[in-house]
DNA sequence: TACAATACCTCATAATTCTATGTATTGTTT
DNA sequence: AAACAATACATAGAATTATGAGGTATTGTA
């Protein structure tokens, strides 16, 4: 039975916000750091987000099986004890996709600042 | 008949990334001017963002509805000649709405970068 | 011995945008 | 005048993706 499960608990950001920056997310995390399992980009994300963005693990590994199948991620099992754990880490796909994912979101993001803060545009 | 309408022309940012983003740019948008009509939202739109965003009819009417019904927009229908527009703009709900959608946005944009941009967060 | 934390999973649902399609008017070019 | 482009609205089904709710099981701690 679940009884306190912090994977559980809502990001307090609106869920839209986040859609579409979730693998990119997690490209950019593997390919800091080689390789990671499920848990552990969990705990990642919630730490340089200052425990604003917690991610589901009814998203996030839905998301890491959507990437292996689209041939980006590719994983090995690891046993600790009887605990397994899937370490993912990018394939040279991967790798490639890894780089246009961050640029569209650099220039989205740049974008959206224009449009919402025209304000600080004038530089 | 359709011949070429520039508003099926799709953005180059990936769609999903839109997502959670267009209530915002809207209601963004009309707090700015005051009021608009859906077609004068999506020039604006494609002008600020120099031509990278370009809504979608299919996406921009419906969501102009939605937030309507949510009671954050109300709108005047005015006639040039036979043609109808339908001018937006803001309610009282939709200006407190907008402040706080706006917070939002610009946290969660904050965080994506401390994420995804660590070596810029070192200020 | 509970309990919390770690570690994985699936599936139905919700939310949102896209694609495709439709109608109709106004202005411009040939 | 005819053809075309741009303006201006609309809807409905498809697609995508994250969530919520549910499940199993191990390891460490109070």
């Amino acid at each position: 039975m679940r009884y306190c499960n912090s994977m559980y608990i809502c990001s307090m950001y609106s869920k839209e916000l986040l859609k579409g920056t979730l693998s990119v997310i997690i490209l950019n995390l593997l390919a800091e750091n080689g390789r990671m399992y499920g848990y552990e980009i969990f705990q990642r994300v919630k730490e340089l987000s200052d425990e604003k963005i917690l991610l589901k693990d009814g998203s996030l590994y839905p998301a890491l099986q959507k990437l292996s199948k689209d041939g980006l991620l590719s994983y090995e099992e690891e046993y600790l004890g009887k605990r397994v754990r899937k370490y993912y880490y990018l394939t040279p796909k991967g790798k490639q996709e890894k780089v246009v994912y961050l640029e569209e979101l650099k220039d989205f993001m740049m974008t959206l600042n224009k449009i919402i803060f025209p304000q600080a545009g004038t530089i």
